[in-house]
DNA sequence: CGGGGAATTGAATACGTTCAAAGGCCGTGG
DNA sequence: CCACGGCCTTTGAACGTATTCAATTCCCCG
């Protein structure tokens, strides 16, 4: 974890260190199982490990038929879907040690076109060789109901703290300390944060204009709570936001 | 299922017809289970049925210690929160057939408020001897698995058409598109829609004001989108809104 | 048949959007 | 190495939409 107060701007597209298996979200299931005597290892088994990919590249297409559950171990994504309407829309980012694909796991499809932001590694589960281990490893399904459970009290999460918002302001507010937040959670630096989507994305995931969104931005460092130079943003007052 | 076409305004509090096991979301833990030659039945063995509650009971406070998962047979309940500012906060509505309390999983508590909107049912479920029995039946603890894939899935699309909703036509035609979605998920009427809640928990879950609200809904009646009077909705173009 | 809360309607204000223009950053090529 | 061009971002001003506050109407319940 490489984490220095302040870097100067970074020249071409550097790569982010990788995260600690421990600080993963796909952690619960990865973690070896111990059932009597055996040891039964999902990491070892079944995960293909670090799979690199580029600044631009789809992970998974909308409607896409659903294989496999995807962590991000380096870079971050963006979640996006075709509207009625035919625009696309962002519903969502995924950042380093967070997991994808799970939303697919219902209907067998993926519900959204998941594109990496910046040069990436994923992990990649194969979701129905894990279902057949699960089978036979019951605390290894009560671990997957887990993952779960946390990951969708994580969505709940985020998508509560935006829809509570009213003004946009609030709503960048709730963003930028989503964010913040989930550094947090990962053990990452949550102080001086990268936003690695354009301007433009943000805007259409917060639901207003890029220009209000820069406008509230100016505001927010006007008002002293962050410190915003292109695409990095340095937090003063998280309590605050 | 008793849904006359045109029914004078209801007195007092009648009570509405139950959900059939079949259409209920929790139906795929509650369907008995055969593994090898002995049958399992979840819902004889475990579950509380048939509970009633009154109007403007609370079923669980925010911040309680999770202990049940809780099926809505009949009725219908407001899922609220308090937000920083010390405000309520209407953060989703639970309609006859769907389940709640499964937000509490991951944290072991309550994230929420849930109130019955009008006289209900629940059926109860016991978390903790529900994951007992998956501990000792795989096939019991893959159906939660289903269950919770589906529940967040069923999630996230509310959410997401609520989000991608801009402005408060939108996000009123979202809102009831979506009730009417749920009905027919559940097998219900879907054309004569009573929408239990005030017009104020509406505003305050779709984030807009009171007025707004209805002056979407009038606009909306003008457009023959729908017919309005009072808490009944007749839905004249559901492919239109 | 009132009383009272909820819902609707009406005008002034505030906020976000839109359209237009200027500024800044980065990669490319000279 | 510096200059150019394009794209992303920021800033500016007019417009449109939602909010606010106030008044009225509707409807449920005694």
């Amino acid at each position: 974890m490489t984490s220095k107060a302040s870097m100067p701007p970074q020249k071409s597209r550097t790569l982010s260190s990788h995260i600690a298996c421990r600080d993963c979200a796909l952690y619960p299931v990865c973690e070896p199982t111990t059932i009597g005597n055996t040891a039964f290892d999902i990491a070892e088994q079944l995960l293909l490990k670090k799979h690199p990919v580029k600044a631009g590249d789809i992970i998974y297409h909308e409607a896409d038929r659903f294989e496999s559950l995807y962590a991000l171990t380096s870079g971050s994504a963006k979640e996006e879907c075709l509207s009625k309407n035919g625009e696309k829309q962002i519903v969502g980012f995924k950042l380093k040690g967070e997991l994808a694909g799970q939303n697919a796991i219902a209907t067998g499809h993926y519900p959204h076109t998941l594109t990496a932001l910046e040069d990436s590694t994923l992990c990649v589960l194969p979701f129905h060789k894990l279902l057949d281990s699960a089978n036979a490893l019951p605390p290894l399904a009560m671990q997957i109901i887990k993952l779960l459970s946390i990951d969708s009290h994580h969505e709940a999460k985020i998508r509560q703290s935006l829809m509570t918002a009213k003004t946009a302001e609030e709503k960048v507010r709730a963003f930028i300390s989503n964010i913040a937040q989930r550094h947090i959670e990962r053990n990452l630096n949550s102080v001086d944060i990268r936003l690695s989507m354009s301007r433009t994305d943000i805007a259409d995931y917060l639901g207003i204009t890029k220009e209000t969104l820069s406008r509230s931005l100016t505001l927010l460092q006007q008002k002293d709570l962050i410190e915003s130079s292109g695409k990095n943003i340095h937090i003063i007052d998280l309590l605050r936001l």
